[in-house]
DNA sequence: GCGAGTTATGTTTTT
DNA sequence: CATAACTCGC
């Protein structure tokens, strides 16, 4: 390695890029240099005379995979981004590395190659299909609930539906089996896998398939794998399984950045590593390089707040800079506003817009942000890549793509079939799936055989034949490059025409799909051997932080959980009240552990600031369209001597200021209960001296109170 | 079969 | 408040 890139690095890290074999841990604090590590790792592997193709980096995004892949290659280790050639490194995110495996082992795995990846919409919607086979009701058993117990309980812990039905022993767990099991028949009818089946699919593969799992880890012979804090039990099965012939593997990560238990990553996956590879290698790189000491004061008083932690200091290395700024104010608009002006004042010293970034708590909250920013002129972007592929044409088109790939995409089919109207309606359509259901075929050869189908009469029979003509037609081209074949099928469905006839808003959903259709001419120009079934699968995957766009200057907008691995020099982070950060859904759990990890996001967000933060909250905030009042965050009470009443005294909400004499609440009241703490009104029914008063306290219970002994008292402002 | 208009419902974070 | 689901009239 060049002699000045070694200068470049601290003792620590020259530890982490040099120890070359066996199970090494970096436990690496925010700020510590730890991409510069892993990249400069995969350099020093090629020096010593590994090939490229033998090493195998997992970054949490594709963006991540990209900038380390780029990184790579000024270094000179000629790494290859997420597709894979064969002679370079592999570089990408756990699932676009499964999607890899299960298509190379399609036949090992059982399953199509041509899989449909089914985000979020899609598996609502085969999840309701589920609930409703098993003739249960969806107010007992919640769509979304049963999904997310299926995915985060069951999935992400390999408990497939056998597992599960042999540890099913009440009525609700077992009715939840026969949903899982239902569920994932429907998937597997429809040549479907869901996000959480790529992990687990490629597990399951690799634990029963030994001679799969050796050449996997002969071929992958050194894995690196970033962000192990935020793994699952699959990933972490996967991970074993690679690393099975020589536990060369280098895991990256910092218990304290923990944010995804909430779908599955389990933090004992690194609290455990040292008891999983007794041999491993730890260096710890507590130095950090990237914020000033006021900031990482700030975050580590914060962050000493949880009590399920190892003690760990932000060492700065940095000279002292500003000070956090945290202020209050009126409402949401009036926040924005002054996050707008803040942002001008520091254009006016000089600073470029892409040197800032908001970031908030939920997605709804960048709307008055943006129309702030618009009032003001001032460029910025929403960095949310998803949005994107959510649009009605987008999807629209992309379904017509995925039924040519895969026609046993029910939801592709059933979506595209009379989009645009081509009047084959619901009628129609129900007698072709009671055909289908009844000869036990899928739904599109039920449309290939229309005309055996007798409970239709002949013009919706040549009205489907038509559109099977026209689908069939298509497939002629799926072995080529994708951007002609989107554009044909754009033109040839009618899709193009049907928009271009609905009105200006028809222009604009035009000029959408032609971005589409330029950015699957960017994957073909990129891509080695460019084919529909990998562009479906690689789109599938694509993250919100993909699409942030680091060559414009502009302000970016974004949640904490996006703004996880970047840093930028000015932070505002906003909305920082109770019931938002914490996020009230995280409060409301028994446990105090998703307090921790709310807490944890907000030390994430502080600790992506360079050199200057702004932390905000609103008194008042508009929530699905009522006005209510605030609690600030007690967080922000958290963080040491930035917020104490002598300097914020104005701007500090005393929980002690209340009165006593009120008997008369409205809904949204901020009220105290002796026992049960703050909360707010939800209803007051006013019956005189037997009035009820409904509160949903903080705790997150809610609970109606007889106000004569409640002892309710109304929290002044 | 289709679309406009109405009503119910459900609200975090994301690969 | 925003969207999904649903009804009704053509």
């Amino acid at each position: 390695m060049h002699n000045a890139l070694w200068q470049q690095l601290t003792p620590s890290q020259r530890k982490a890029v040099f120890h070359i074999e066996g199970p090494l841990l970096v436990l690496a604090g925010p700020g510590s240099g730890k991409t510069r590590v892993i990249t400069y790792r995969i350099a020093a592997l090629i020096d010593s005379g590994v090939q490229p193709h033998n090493i195998c980096a997992i970054t949490f995004t594709n963006k991540a995979a990209n900038e380390m892949h780029q990184r790579a290659i000024v270094l000179g280790a000629s790494a290859e981004g997420p597709r894979f050639a064969g002679t370079q490194s592999h570089i990408s995110t756990f699932h676009s590395l499964c999607v890899r495996i299960l298509r190379w082992y399609a036949d090992r795995a059982e399953i199509n190659p041509n899989f449909s990846i089914y985000d979020e919409t899609d598996q609502a919607r085969c999840i309701k299909h589920a609930v409703k086979d098993c003739e249960l009701d969806t107010t007992n058993f919640p769509p979304a609930r049963m999904l997310d117990a299926i995915s985060n309980r069951l999935k992400n812990n390999l408990i497939d539906v056998n597992k599960f039905k042999a540890i099913a022993d009440d009525f609700f767990t077992q009715a939840l089996c026969r949903i899982y099991d239902r569920y994932q028949s429907i998937l597997a009818q429809q040549n479907a896998l869901d996000f959480d089946d790529l992990l687990m699919k490629t597990a399951c593969l690799l634990q029963n398939c030994p001679d799969v799992c050796g050449e996997l880890s002969n071929r992958f012979k050194f894995l690196l794998i970033d962000e192990y804090q935020d793994t699952n039990r699959a990933q972490y099965v996967i991970a074993k399984a690679i690393v099975s012939q020589h536990n060369n593997i280098c895991a990256t990560g910092d218990p304290d950045q923990s944010i995804y238990r909430w779908r599955g990553a389990d933090i004992r996956n690194i609290i455990n590593f040292e008891s999983d590879w007794p041999n491993a290698v730890v260096v710890k790189l507590e130095e950090n390089f990237r914020s000033t000491p006021n900031i990482l004061t700030v975050a580590d008083s914060l962050i000493v707040h949880n009590q399920n932690r190892k003690e760990k200091r932000l060492v700065p290395t940095k000279q002292s800079g500003k000070d956090v700024v945290i202020s209050a104010f009126e409402n949401e608009a009036e926040e924005s506003q002054a996050v707008a002006q803040q942002v001008e004042e520091l254009t006016g010293e000089g600073v470029s817009l892409r040197d800032m970034a908001v970031f908030y708590r939920v997605n709804a909250q960048s709307r008055v942000l943006e129309e702030a920013f618009i009032q003001n002129k001032i460029p910025y972007q929403i960095v949310r890549g998803v949005e994107f592929y959510n649009r009605k044409e987008i999807r629209n088109l992309l379904a017509y793509l995925k039924a040519i790939v895969n026609p046993d995409d029910e939801i592709a089919l059933l979506r595209i079939i009379n989009t645009p109207a081509r009047g084959i309606g619901k009628t129609t359509i129900d007698r072709v799936s009671a055909y289908a259901g009844l000869h036990k075929k899928s739904f599109f050869d039920a449309l290939k055989k229309v005309q055996s189908i007798d409970s239709l009469s002949h013009a919706p029979k040549a009205k489907i034949a038509g559109f099977v003509n026209m689908l069939e037609g298509f497939k002629k081209d799926v072995a080529g490059k994708v951007a002609p074949l989107a554009e044909r099928v754009f033109t040839e469905s009618g899709l193009e025409k049907s928009l271009r006839e609905s009105g200006p808003d028809g222009q604009d959903a035009i000029d959408n799909v032609k971005e589409l259709i330029s950015a699957a001419a960017l994957y073909d120009q990129q891509t080695e051997q460019p084919s529909l079934v990998d562009y479906l699968q690689q789109i599938a995957l694509f993250s919100d932080v993909d699409a942030y766009d680091t060559s414009s200057n502009r302000v970016a907008l974004m949640t904490l959980h996006t703004a996880k691995g970047l840093e930028f020099e000015n932070v505002f982070i906003v909305g920082v009240e109770e019931g938002l950060l914490p996020h009230e859904r995280s409060s409301a759990g028994e446990k105090d552990e998703e307090l921790e990890e709310e807490r944890r996001l907000f030390f994430v967000g502080i600790t992506r600031a360079k050199s200057a933060l702004y932390i905000s909250y609103a008194r008042y905030r508009t929530i699905r369209g009522q006005l209510l009042r605030t609690i600030p965050s007690q967080f922000l009470f958290e963080l040491g001597t930035v917020f104490d009443e002598s300097t914020q005294k104005e701007q500090c909400y005393d929980y002690d200021d209340y009165n006593e004499s009120n008997w008369q609440f409205d809904t949204g009241d901020l009220v105290r209960h002796k026992s049960f703490g703050l909360g707010r009104v939800k209803e007051f029914i006013d019956m005189g001296e037997n009035s009820v008063v409904v509160v949903k306290f903080n705790s997150g219970q809610t609970k109606s109170l007889l106000l004569k002994y409640a002892g309710l008292s109304k929290v002044n402002i």
